[in-house]
DNA sequence: ATGCATGCAAATGCTTTGCAGCGTG
DNA sequence: CACGCTGCAAAGCATTTGCATGCAT
């Protein structure tokens, strides 16, 4: 089955929601990531892209991800901010994740613990650790964005 | 209520455990992390370790904390590697996140979905999305670490 | 005493940014 | 035909690493 016209609509509708142009580039990028298995990194994503449009800068790429992860296209996996953060606590609990300003808060909950390892899981490998990672635009960021558009 | 001699019992035996030494950074570090709220930053620790240990330099501190990490003191939170990783798969879906190579497997599991958001996970914001994530050392790092052992 | 751990400084690698020219709408 | 987008190159950061000295065991 062939999924890219319709793929693309997508690509064209978001796009053209926000206002922003519909280049080369950024078809042959988000073509790149429908293609793609798994969890493609920037320079898979750009070593791809470079076979059909040789001429494409790597900050281009970049660039274009950032877009398209701001339009809710792809989700970068956890903290967008390049800095590493440490859970000091080793007791179960679980993640609000802000996709803004990535900071990371902490919760349990009655109505899902104790959490247990799926089946399908613990085929992978061997497990660690389970907890929910629940992604969101946290109070503060909410707060900022709601005077920034006044 | 003071734990802090107790928690220090924890690092001693850590240590020990792995033939490493007890020095004065790596035991201001732990402190630090102990006296630490939420996710801390490498910036963050070696901030506060500074006031009590002027000389310290930040590179034993990120030493120090990756070594906390390989023994499971403390948790890096999301990938150890640098580069960003995207999920393109917008349909519900889990993660198994590798701890030795980062890479990360989708999984559903009829067990668990559809995953319905805690009650305490709404109160820091807008909710986007959940997600459970696995940790653990995936099938290709378990046998790369058997293969070295032998 | 021995050798692991630290501090210093330089290197590395991912990602971002300023700017001039190009192409989309 | 205006303005946003791209490519280039350089800068910016977080993190890592080599090496000589210091300190825990």
């Amino acid at each position: 089955m062939d999924t890219s016209g319709s793929e693309l609509s997508v690509l064209s509708a978001a796009l053209k929601g926000a206002g922003i142009r519909m280049t080369h580039q950024r078809i042959e990028v988000f073509s790149e990531l429908q293609a793609s298995h798994g969890h493609p990194s920037v320079t898979e994503i750009y070593e791809g892209v470079r076979k059909r449009l040789p001429s494409i800068s790597p900050d281009t790429v970049y660039r274009t991800l950032r877009l398209f992860s701001e339009l809710g296209l792809i989700i970068p996996h956890s903290s967008t901010s390049s800095v590493t953060r440490f859970d000091v606590n080793v007791h179960e609990h679980h993640h609000f994740v802000c996709t803004r300003c990535s900071r990371i808060f902490d919760f349990t909950s009655s109505s899902i613990d104790p959490l247990e390892v799926p089946r399908e899981a613990e085929s992978f490998g061997e497990v660690q650790g389970v907890q929910l990672e629940v992604r969101g635009i946290c109070r503060d960021c909410l707060r900022r964005e709601r005077t920034q558009e006044e």
